[in-house]
DNA sequence: TCTTGACCTTGAGTTACTCGAGGCAGGTAA
DNA sequence: TTACCTGCCTCGAGTAACTCAAGGTCAAGA
């Protein structure tokens, strides 16, 4: 498919999706006899994951061990396995990060209506 | 107190907050004679509230217009709430976004170790 | 044929820090 | 007294991760 398309399906804008490329975190992108990129579904698949890491906060640098290792085949599984666990750990930190921040803000509130009374 | 005393129990780096007075995000902060910053309990209140706002994603933009309410005084506090509330609900949000993105890594991570079997 | 729309590359701009260089001020050690 | 060390200061450059604008190609429709 098109980028167009890869885009509206994995939820990254286009320009994104060219710059990951041109940095090396989407392997395997095909071109057809017009010098645009196609997409596969696996591509699809793989886009819209690095969507959801870089959503919830993975870096860069992360990323593109990831993909390096993603790259290189299934022998490398076990690695990503690794980094997968590592971020699941990083969203439960972000999970806490929100409750901390919710409670800080329900003190602001609670503060704000006082002045009104 | 002193800069790098704020910084610590803000959660602030010292550059973040120079950064940030120097933005207009931090009204009213002291000089002592020698010309280095004083903070009160009210600036490192306020940078505490700051590094919750932006450790869940508030942009910088929206942080000046806060901190632009602030400096002008109590009565801009139903404005100051109402930015309090909209990002309450981008908390929200996020707390969805983190559960969509532990489904793909289960997903993924259970995959991968099918793989093995 | 002309135009429209989706794509391409390259390079510059933006956001939000982050770091390094160079300098002052105050306290301690020789 | 002198030397040095630490913590602060400013200013300007560097970085990360996009984001956008300019200018160009190509296929399909009016």
């Amino acid at each position: 498919m098109r980028i167009s398309e890869a885009a509206s399906l994995s939820g990254l804008k286009i320009d994104t999706i060219r710059y990951y490329e041109a940095e090396g975190l989407v392997p395997n992108v095909a071109r057809g006899s017009d010098g645009q990129r196609r997409f596969s579904f696996e591509n699809v698949d793989w886009l819209t994951l690095l969507f959801w890491l870089r959503e919830t906060g993975m870096p860069m640098k992360v990323m593109q061990q990831f993909a390096a290792l993603y790259a290189q085949g299934d022998e490398t599984i076990p690695d990503r396995k690794e980094i997968l666990l590592d971020h699941s750990r990083l969203l439960a930190k972000r999970r806490h990060d929100l409750d901390r921040c919710d409670e800080i803000l329900a003190r602001k509130l609670k503060i704000y209506e006082e002045y009104f009374s």
